[in-house]
DNA sequence: TGAATAATATGAGATATCTCCTATTTTAGA
DNA sequence: TCTAAAATAGGAGATATCTCATATTATTCA
């Protein structure tokens, strides 16, 4: 991890503007933070002492259970806080946050602003708009998964993550993230091929048929 | 459903204060109603017109699926909120809401207090710390439904819901809300009498290994 | 540049869970 | 009180998904 100062930290400030989050000024503790691929931004079970709002990058929210499985409970993208539980609940259990990919981020300490914070009506606005849009996934990925088969949630997936007709996914974050087995996502990625709705093309995958691989993943939708 | 006026409303209003909760008065255009058992608060897909606080009873929240199936993504306890979601976001796919018990609660009209309840920072600091429950408990629901079969989940529930050592819950709600068919949950049940975790009592299961259910249900907590 | 580690592959058998069917009992409403 | 609907119950076979074992590439890093 490497903390920008100077103009480095000044251009980031500038380029990113986060005033209008907030009804104070926050310049004055926060710190411009660059996370490298796989550095972990937050250790699971270790309580953060800053709120990150991320503003370049992408990174994974993950768990351990106790029987030594690991979920990727989701991910998170640019404009998002990391940090906001522990603000508001001095009982949580930390869930990890590994950069997926290099990630820059604000970091405003809690001692600083904790209490600003949590008075500010502009920042917990922003924020429960934040939060809510996070219930409403969740919700939305537990009833699916417990609704369809890994057929309709990876079709999905696939549609989500392709880039340029291309889907590129490590296997192993992919099981982790739907919840299935590594053989399990191997079976059903080859009965796509079967299927000719994509094509292995080395480590890839291209998409051959894009309008099956849709209504697999529009059944998804409520009505 | 039924809103209570004169003497019957101001009781209510005077057992459950609710002034904490805001900088400002909402007694003004405040409703006081009453649903039945069974009676829907919100229907599927209408947006409602009040933002509710629930002061007493229980009601479950519904989502149906293209393929027909239905969801029971949680239950709503007092002091919950309902349509929250829909006061923060304009674009948002309504649940159903239905009481489960007869319930009580507090409604207060978009119309007059939308815009006071998102400038006021009382309001939103509560609705925050609700807001990031809701979204920890379905991310918890969420993980461990992909990382335990039943087994786990179904002890789980039944040392919750159980009253005075018996487990009595309808097992078609049961079935929504766990996310599984009919019948496995009768064969789950069925496993557990066999072991003796259960005793089969008419309609009503009585627990006699509170241990071995209990040691099945730790199994879903994180490390 | 080797050796260790991570990622990809595939087979085979086990298990969790589903679908469909049918029957009985309970509950609620005319 | 009778009847329709809901809830409970269990059989049988299908399918989705898991576990375990093993092999073959890639990738990383000392």
């Amino acid at each position: 991890m490497e903390i920008y100062k100077g103009e480095k930290k000044r251009w980031y400030l500038e380029k990113h503007p986060i005033a209008h989050h907030f009804s104070f000024r926050v310049e004055e503790f926060i710190e411009v933070r660059e996370y490298q691929r796989d550095e972990w931004i937050i250790q699971e079970g270790m309580r953060p002492d800053f709120l990150f709002y991320v503003i370049e990058g992408k990174a994974k929210i993950y768990v351990t259970h106790q029987n030594g499985k690991v979920s990727l409970i989701n991910f998170i993208n640019e404009n998002d806080y990391i940090g906001e539980m522990e603000l508001l609940n001095d009982e949580y259990y930390t869930k990890g946050i590994q950069a997926l990919t290099k990630t820059i981020c604000f970091a405003l300490p809690f001692l600083h602003y904790r209490k600003r914070l949590l008075e500010d009506a502009k920042f917990l606005r922003e924020l429960t708009k934040f939060l809510s849009g996070k219930a409403t996934h969740m919700a939305a990925k537990y009833t699916q998964s417990l609704a369809f088969p890994l057929e309709n949630r990876l079709a999905d997936f696939i549609l989500q993550t392709a880039d340029e007709g291309i889907y590129k996914e490590k296997h192993v974050m992919v099981c982790d993230y739907l919840g299935i087995s590594y053989r399990h996502l191997l079976h059903v990625l080859s009965q796509f091929c079967e299927k000719n709705y994509l094509q292995k093309d080395g480590r890839n995958f291209r998409i051959k048929q894009y309008q099956s691989l849709n209504e697999l993943a529009e059944v998804l939708k409520s009505k």
